[in-house]
DNA sequence: CTCTTAGTTCGATATATATCGAACGAAGGC
DNA sequence: GCCTTCGTTCGATATATATCGAACTAAGAG
């Protein structure tokens, strides 16, 4: 394969939503075919999103019978961008974009922290 | 100010190479002025990308006499998404969008690192 | 007050992208 | 072989965004 991990596509596929809730539940629950994880977009709406998650590097999809079975691949992410994928992870879940338990909009509020 | 940082809001914001490369700019040199990070791009371009990191978040900008300092917000974003920043500047520079030297595609290449 | 400088705002445009439904292809179950 | 399931691909569409030039505004310099 010889992939290539550019950073700008990395943060690009990472800036939007659905793909966001997409990398994260991959982070949690490992391996999960397409439709596990629609969020009630359509099929043609999803396989767009994993491809854009596939080019820029962060996932992985693995023929399995009839299902494709996607996964990060933090592996090599973290080598290529030590700490990014670690930093987004474990930032706070807000809408993820996809159908989830909706705990409230996490977010982080700030009041006089300039300087 | 109260200002709300959302990870994707951030995400998406750097995940243009224009903003990129004057947030790496920005965490290299300091402050500087918006003219001074133009690469190329008309005024109103970069009011656009400079308007988009402020509502993100991630840059700080202050009126001094007829120019305007602008400045990464690091606690802030720190605080709200700790490691990101450090990722994200860590990362090889490839290109930044930015008129820089340039040392070629700095880049990394997978060859087998699946699983 | 006039002129210059530095950004912003506005309107237009071109490209990108998120979305869908329909048609297609691969892998199995019957 | 036929049908189902899962995902991809295709074509269309609507929205978003990156870009520009021109007009506007704020702050000084003269």
């Amino acid at each position: 394969m010889s992939q290539v991990l550019r950073l700008e596509s990395v943060l690009n596929a990472l800036g939007d939503p659905v793909r966001l809730g997409i990398v994260r539940r991959l982070a949690r629950d490992g391996e999960c075919s397409c439709a596990a994880l629609d969020g009630g977009r359509s099929k043609s709406t999803m396989s767009h999103h994993f491809r854009v998650l596939r080019q820029a590097g962060l996932v992985q999809t693995r023929g399995q019978g009839t299902t494709h079975l996607n996964s990060l691949c933090r592996a090599t992410v973290d080598a290529a961008f030590p700490g990014l994928l670690d930093a987004v992870l474990h930032a706070p879940a807000e809408t993820t974009g996809l159908a989830e338990a909706e705990p409230g909009p996490r977010s982080v509020a700030l009041s006089s922290a300039g300087a």
